[in-house]
DNA sequence: TTCACCTGTAATAAAGTTATTACAGGTAAG
DNA sequence: CTTACCTGTAATAACTTTATTACAGGTGAA
């Protein structure tokens, strides 16, 4: 994990409005519309916070049918743990370092 | 700790940059100019940087005289280690709500 | 005095993030 | 057909963060 990517990570979940969407759908998945409600949040808006979360890895999104036949898009979190501490900064400012060091014809 | 000051605690170190700066003054302090040479930082940025991570509380400044006379600003990181998880993402949205719900009379 | 360092801040520009509004389109029930 | 739900996105406004430029002022050495 490089600067960047650590980077984008952190800042996913390091926004309070983040934080709420996802201890609500800790427990329980919930739909779009219905979370939206939750946490007083328009749905264009949610969908941004939605897409980071997923983008970095905290949620997953699928597509569910009701008995009656209403499509609806779940969302829940997904488990994860990580310590955060000078060694970790450190080691992925090192990577990002030796990427940039690195010659042309090295592999990834 | 609540949303809000996990938030600020996250988003201080969600960036590359601070990243660099940190890695930077982890086994020696240095002063505020020669730091900016190492990052290759303009000093008016590299003071916002510092700022955020010192009111974070991941760094810390103090003057120091060389010995003939001249007045340096050293900064050095400070340790720390945290484990970041969804219960502690839950706990601090519940802090907030918590604060907001209190009544007007409650104590902190 | 001039040069080469250093600290510190104010004003502003540039870029990125967050939030809103306004759409288009779907299903099922009354 | 209208009402009441749902998903999804494009355009744009409002705001915050990041970065630059331009100052003012200090010390010590040549």
């Amino acid at each position: 994990m490089n600067a960047e990517q650590l980077s984008t990570w952190l800042s996913a979940i390091a926004s309070p409005q983040r934080m709420r969407i996802l201890s609500q759908i800790v427990s329980e998945p919930l739909h779009v519309s219905e979370l939206a409600r939750r946490v007083q949040m328009s749905r264009p808006l949610l969908y941004m916070h939605l897409t980071k979360l997923e983008e970095a890895g905290f949620v997953a999104g699928h597509h569910e049918l009701t008995p009656d036949g209403k499509a609806l898009k779940l969302f829940h979190a997904l488990p994860f743990s990580s310590t955060i501490d000078l060694a970790t900064l450190s080691a992925a400012v090192a990577a990002t370092d030796a990427h940039n060091t690195r010659q042309p014809d090295e592999s990834e």
